[in-house]
DNA sequence: TATTGTTATACTCTATAACTATA
DNA sequence: TATAGTTATAGAGTATAACAATA
């Protein structure tokens, strides 16, 4: 059973493929540690999120709505990073479910709120609980440090949540982007 | 344009909308959080991946196969967390495009060794430098601990790398979760 | 028989565009 | 005319299962 364990350094090729700093590249690439964290996370959540009808994602939508500063769906699907359309099929569910309610504004009868009714309400209080458990788990690999990371790690994405809208993220880097490699050689 | 920017405590409706602590229930959501992130780091990356077969993802495979530790496809599919299958294609793509190679192991002709060519080498050691810009302009946000939460982060993820791959991740979970609330009212 | 990788197919998920209503 | 939301449809993406090669 899985008898290949690298058995030392390979004695290589004829070309150069050995790295200068090749030693563990991915660990220092930060999408690639979010995305580990994030994978974890969504699988633990989806435990919690049994019964709801978007998974994790509709736990999510019901949590905008407790929250209740959405304003509208257009800014509660970009909040929550999901397209205007699958938001509302997600909401359809949700409102199917009995969990929240869309609620046309007065003052713009085109914006409509989404907004927990009691049902979702109780249910999102008890999975909190549940969601609470998981974050836990996964922040007692970092044991004293885990507030700190958790408090870092809301300040960023309160800060990307707002700059991350229009474009931004840096033209520079186009100018470093020169030939395109998808053509063979 | 907007002129609906929530003009103050709405009077509320007939059943309790409010919630006790509905503040930001969001941004205390660590997968809120994650998500946020990792959205605005792909979408910086999506420029420094530009021509690339795979996008940002096809980068990471070649990173990994800079890296030259995976030693098979499937502990390589396992380590990016996308599909055995999926990875086919993308390695077949980014061989099409002469940055990888297949390497049939030795030891064990079932499995495969992906390699990075010259070419693909040099390609990774340009794009890496782009990488940073991006990475530096994300943690930007954090002013002086952007170093400190990489470094968490980077824990964080190395640890649940290695818890991640079975089940895990709390049963306790389970016991929260009792009624389905897929269905209607 | 078990495992690695590939392939084919079906499925889900996403997003583009067209439409309704409100402004 | 412009915007919010919905709907329909096409497209991308994903995963299941069957297969070939190797152990």
């Amino acid at each position: 059973m899985t008898t290949e364990v690298t058995p030392g350094p390979p004695g290589a090729g004829r070309d150069p493929d050995r790295s200068p700093a090749a030693a563990d590249v991915l660990k220092g690439d930060l999408g690639w540690a979010l995305g580990v964290v994030l994978r974890v996370y969504v699988r633990g959540t989806e435990t919690a999120a049994a019964g709801v009808p978007g998974g994790p994602r509709g736990l999510q939508v019901l949590s905008a709505a407790v929250e209740g500063t959405a304003g509208n769906q257009g800014v509660m699907a970009q909040r929550l990073g999901i397209d205007r359309t699958v938001l509302t099929y997600l909401i359809d569910d949700l409102e199917g479910a009995g969990l929240v309610r869309r609620q046309p504004s007065p003052h713009d009868r085109r914006n409509r709120r989404v907004v927990a009714t009691e049902r979702g309400q109780a249910l999102w209080e008890q999975r909190q609980e549940a969601l609470r458990h998981v974050e836990e788990h996964i922040l007692a690999g970092l044991g004293d440090d885990g507030p700190g990371f958790r408090e870092l790690l809301q300040r960023l994405a309160a800060h990307a949540d707002q700059a991350g809208g229009p474009v931004s993220t840096c033209q520079v880097i186009g100018e470093l982007v020169a030939e395109d490699y998808s053509g063979p050689a």
